[in-house]
DNA sequence: CTCGGCAGAATTTTT
DNA sequence: TTCTGCCGAG
């Protein structure tokens, strides 16, 4: 450690650089690598290959958690780096979890001191360490989406435009959207900025982001923004951080966004070490930043890259890949994979039924539900997956009339309850007298008098004097600017916050927190309130005080809330699960439910009316993720009239339906109201279904005939085409290896393998030898 | 200042 | 249907 920039936050085992391969505690002889012997041929060369860029290609269920996790094992084990050398990267804090349990588990003990987290809290300690960098205090506020659309509300009036026409929810989301790019507001480009809302989203940016500074608060697209500039501001921060980190990985790369991609590439170029992991048929996050480019264009951004394709599928029958296979199939612009499965059964084709309306596909898929139920399957094992969150209402109503159990996951989080979002103003607020946004949260909640018209009084006195609007509460108590009552009512306020302040460190802070909850009237307000569930607010009050409990310091538990807090809500229990496709991503079930498949709903009709091809592209992957979900049966479902809004639309069945292979599905056509699905559009060239003639028995292979790997990463120069190839021709394809053309047809060829045996292939693929 | 009534809008949401 | 924001009455 020869540099001198101040670390303070680093635990100093973080820190030594043994070098790679001087073994430290494990012998060699008795290295404990017992994981690798389970695992195929790819899976192990993805853990093994730990030297240069690497990415992981890993299809739906084929074990890419095993493999991260065994690789970070991996790096441990054989002593290639100490746990403080690792730097690994989740998007969920529920992964990130995982991860830290199953390499304590594969290790047989607890890893201590390496860097494992989401990009947000990893991006956070570093924040933390620098802040002064970027002209913030290292007790800088992360600010929530209240806030955020609170400080933009503001903004908007004090540029006296009309919040009609420019929404502060709109305004954030072209914020973010810069941000997820790493544009500040000075590299916005010209045209662009003028582009959005008239040029005024720019400005409103550059205020935003003033204020932020001056609230030293940050959100959370400045997390990755800010470490960035204290990279770009600071080389020998940076170089130190480069330094350490000899080991980088990143969980599900198709859903970074271009400033992640910054910060990893940043950080990666010391060591090069750089591992992502991902699936771009999984993209479904692009609405919120993410750059599927990223994984596209890996190869060409960390040159002499290696990638390894994980396309053996364990969680799948051979009828549900083949089905999703066949519908992501009609994508473009995929890198292109050929999952493929081991099976001696084909297990039961994917159910499709076209219903009347909304409540008899309620009533369909939740009779089915209680009928598998009563043949032994688990309610735990069983989900129902919709694309918006508004559908899961009808299907609550008829689970809770059928008494059967359910939860629904992913709802309004913890942390976004109105109560817990009060509670924690409160906190932040004694914590740091300067957070203005949580002042203005909470000084008339509970009802204190204290209008609109007192705040605009305390603002007006604040902007005058450069001032936190609590400091400029103090000073307006003392004189007669406020009517008497008011003036009361703001006096007790500040005196309590202040009082509170105090306590700070004097009390043990869930105390404090359960003090000031009594105290400010909260909880009386609560209890007064008849509505049922005011019960349940005052238990999550409880339940935040008893969280507190668990934190050395105010500051870390509010840095907690903000980025890590989610409830585990007792997954023990045998409960059907309600969720979005969104919030399914990652997770298995052995039955799934896909019902609303209609054109509308699922592809939404945002996707068909603005988004244009790539819209309906992200649509269907997600429909291909919520496909691969299903380990033993899915069942499609669509309606034909539906209450939306309490007005009935009739619909047609989603563009899905047809696109999914006819020999993989099976049509119970409850009402006949519908003819046959998929005659439509259903080209047989789009895929080839279950098993390879007879050649590969017991083996379904799925081949993804539209796929447009390399051709479409590699932009490519020569758009190769069937005719350069002749019959007899000898080739050379990067997957199935060496070949002769038997024959051609338009840019498809159709190739007799010495290896893979016959395969129909794009042309752009294969190379003549 | 607060509350009630009414108009208008309504994806997905890892952090 | 349900939530939000706005306006006028008490």
């Amino acid at each position: 450690m020869t540099d001198s920039a101040p670390f303070p936050r680093f635990p100093a085992s973080a820190l030594p650089d043994p070098e790679p391969g001087a073994e430290s505690h494990v012998p060699a002889r008795a290295l404990p690598l017992g994981f690798l012997a389970q695992m195929n041929e790819s899976q192990r060369e993805a853990v093994e290959t730990v030297e240069g860029p690497l990415l992981v290609l890993a299809g739906a269920g084929t074990g890419k958690t095993r493999v991260l996790t065994s690789r970070l094992a991996y790096l441990l084990v054989v002593g290639k780096a100490r746990p403080g050398q690792v730097l690994a990267v989740t998007f969920t804090n529920k992964a990130a979890r995982e991860m830290r349990e199953r390499v304590s588990r594969l290790l047989g003990r607890p890893v201590e001191g390496w860097w494992v987290g989401t990009f947000h809290a990893l991006a956070a300690r570093i924040l933390r360490a620098h802040a002064e960098i970027v002209g913030l205090r290292p007790d800088y506020t992360i600010l929530d989406e209240d806030d955020q659309i609170r400080l933009l509300k503001q903004l908007i009036e004090a540029r006296r435009l009309d919040e009609k026409r420019w929404p502060a929810r709109a305004l954030l989301g072209v914020i973010q959207r810069w941000k997820d790019r790493g544009l500040t507001p000075d590299r916005v480009s010209a045209a662009e900025g003028a582009g959005a809302a008239d040029g005024r989203a720019l400005d409103l940016y550059a205020d935003y982001q003033e204020r932020l500074k001056a609230l030293n608060a940050a959100d959370f697209g400045d997390l990755l923004l800010h470490n960035l500039e204290i990279f770009r501001a600071a080389p020998d921060v940076l170089a130190r951080y480069q330094r350490q980190f000899r080991y980088i990985l990143v969980d599900e790369y198709q859903d970074s966004n271009v400033s992640q991609y910054l910060w990893l590439r940043l950080l990666a170029q010391e060591h090069r070490n750089l591992c992502c992991v991902g699936d771009d048929d999984q993209s479904i996050y692009s609405w919120r930043g993410a750059e599927v480019g990223n994984i596209l264009r890996f190869e060409k951004d960390f040159p002499g890259a290696k990638v390894v394709r994980l396309e053996r599928n364990y969680r799948s029958t051979p009828h549900i890949l083949a089905a999703a296979s066949g519908l992501i199939a009609h994508n473009r612009g995929r890198l292109g994979k050929t999952l493929w499965t081991e099976s001696d059964d084909d297990g039961e084709k994917i159910h499709i039924t076209g219903v009347w309306d909304g409540e008899a596909e309620a009533r369909t898929v939740c009779d089915r539900i209680e009928s598998l139920h009563g043949r032994g399957h688990a309610l735990n094992s069983m989900a129902i997956l919709v694309r918006a969150s508004f559908q899961t209402r009808e299907f609550e109503e008829r689970l809770v009339s059928l008494a059967i159990p359910y939860r629904v996951v992913g709802g309004v989080r913890f942390y976004e309850r109105a109560e817990i979002r009060d509670a924690m103003a409160y906190l932040r607020l004694v914590n740091q007298p300067a957070d203005d946004l949580a002042f203005e949260r909470i000084v008339n909640v509970p009802k204190r008098g204290l209008g609109a018209a007192s705040l605009q009084t305390i603002h007006v006195l604040a902007r005058a004097e450069g001032a936190p609007l609590l400091a400029a509460a103090r000073r307006l108590v003392e004189t007669d600017e406020l009517k008497p009552k008011a003036r009361g009512a703001l006096a007790g306020f500040v005196r309590d916050v202040e009082r509170w302040r105090g306590l700070v460190g004097a009390v043990p802070h869930g105390e404090l927190a359960g003090q000031i909850l009594e105290e400010s009237g909260y909880v009386a307000m609560l209890r007064a309130d008849r509505s049922p569930d005011a019960p349940g607010r005052l238990d999550n009050l409880k339940e935040l005080v008893a969280a507190m409990e668990e934190f050395g310091s105010l500051g870390g538990f509010l840095e907690h809330v903000a980025l890590v807090m989610d409830r585990e809500s007792g997954e023990s229990e045998d409960k059907v699960s309600l969720m979005t496709l969104h919030g399914a991503k990652g997770l298995e079930f052995a039955t799934v439910f896909l019902p609303g498949w209609e054109e509308g709903i699922f592809p939404h009709q945002r996707a068909l009316d603005e988004g244009g091809e790539e819209a309906l592209e992200e649509e269907r992957r997600l429909a291909y993720v919520g496909l691969t979900r299903a380990k033993e049966r899915a069942f499609v479902s669509y309606a034909a009239n539906r209450r939306v809004y309490n007005q009935w639309q009739t619909a047609l069945a989603s563009r899905f339906v047809g696109e999914l292979p006819e020999a993989n599905v099976e049509h119970s056509a409850e009402t006949g109201l519908y003819g046959r699905y998929g005659e439509r559009d259903r080209g047989s060239r789009y895929r080839s279904g279950l098993s390879d003639g007879g050649a590969n028995h017991g083996r379904a292979y799925v081949h993804d005939g539209l796929s447009a790997l390399r051709a479409a990463s590699r932009a490519t120069a020569s758009h190769a085409s069937a005719l350069d190839f002749a019959p007899g021709e000898r080739v050379f394809h990067q997957k199935f290896g060496y070949g002769r053309v038997v024959s051609a047809d338009g840019d498809r060829l159709d190739v007799d393998f010495e290896k893979a045996g016959r395969k129909r292939v794009l042309a752009g693929f294969v190379e003549a030898v």
